[in-house]
This record gives structure tokens, sequence and C-alpha cells, in this order.
DNA sequence: AAGGTGACCGGCC
DNA sequence: TGGCCGGCCACCT
């Protein structure tokens, strides 16, 4: 962790931590709830970076099109696929099934 | 110290 | 259907 990056990083794991059990978001909704729509790759540098945290559920941010593009980011061939299916989420071809039923819409910060 | 590289995305053709 | 581009920005040569 940086200075530089800890600001933005530390707000992309609050709205992380929030995804419900057995949902997924998308990198771009964390990047875009947080006022930064256009840096969804740093919501990816960001997971990146949590993969120590234990309490960041990274297997639960997937791409824009329900794609597992992160997979190879978790120890193993198929861990990240192994975590959702433990959740009742099922993936085919490294692609969310039902995507759009399992998709959790990250809320807006009020106050 | 400058340039390449992404766990991305929307627009465009 | 599929590919390319520009924007984004921290990291790594």
């Amino acid at each position: 962790m940086n200075p530089t990056s800890d600001n933005f990083f530390e707000r992309v794991y609050i709205v992380a931590r929030k995804i419900p059990y057995g949902k997924v978001t998308s990198y771009g909704a964390i990047a875009k709830v947080l006022g930064a729509a256009r840096s969804a790759r740093m919501v990816g540098w960001a997971m990146n970076a949590a993969h120590t945290l234990e309490d960041v559920p990274a297997h639960r941010v997937v791409n824009r099109n329900g794609l597992l593009t992160g997979k190879h980011h978790f120890d193993g061939t198929n861990l990240m696929q192994q975590l959702l299916e433990n959740e009742g989420i099922q993936v085919k071809d490294n692609q969310i099934v039902d995507f759009k039923k399992v998709f959790w819409q990250p809320e807006m910060e009020h106050h």
C-alpha cells in the first residue's frame, strides 16, 4: 500500500465488502458509484492488491459481461469459479449464468 | 525517465 | 458477431 493509492483503494474495498453473499458486481459498477466511471481498470488493480485482505470478496467482482476475467489471479486454476459456485452462482465457460439475476448494483453513498 | 502493460468500459464501425 | 480506440492511472522495466 502506498500513500497515493490508499484512498481510492480503500473506497473500492468499502463497496466490495458490501456485495452480498451469492451476488456479483462489476469493476465498472464499482468505479461508477465512486464517481470515477472511467477508472474501472483501477478497480481491477485494487482487487489485485486486495488479494491478501480476507474480508474483501474479490471473487464477486467480474467484468461487464459477467466474465471471470480475474480468475488467473487466484491460487489454482479454478479457485474463483469454485468460490462462486460455493455461493450457488453457476459458471459456464468462465461466464456467470443468469448474470442479470445475480448482479448486485452498488448503491450511492448518500450523505 | 520514458514507454509498455493491464482483474476495464463505452463508443464506434 | 467481432475488433479497435481513447480514456484512465499505478506499476514495472
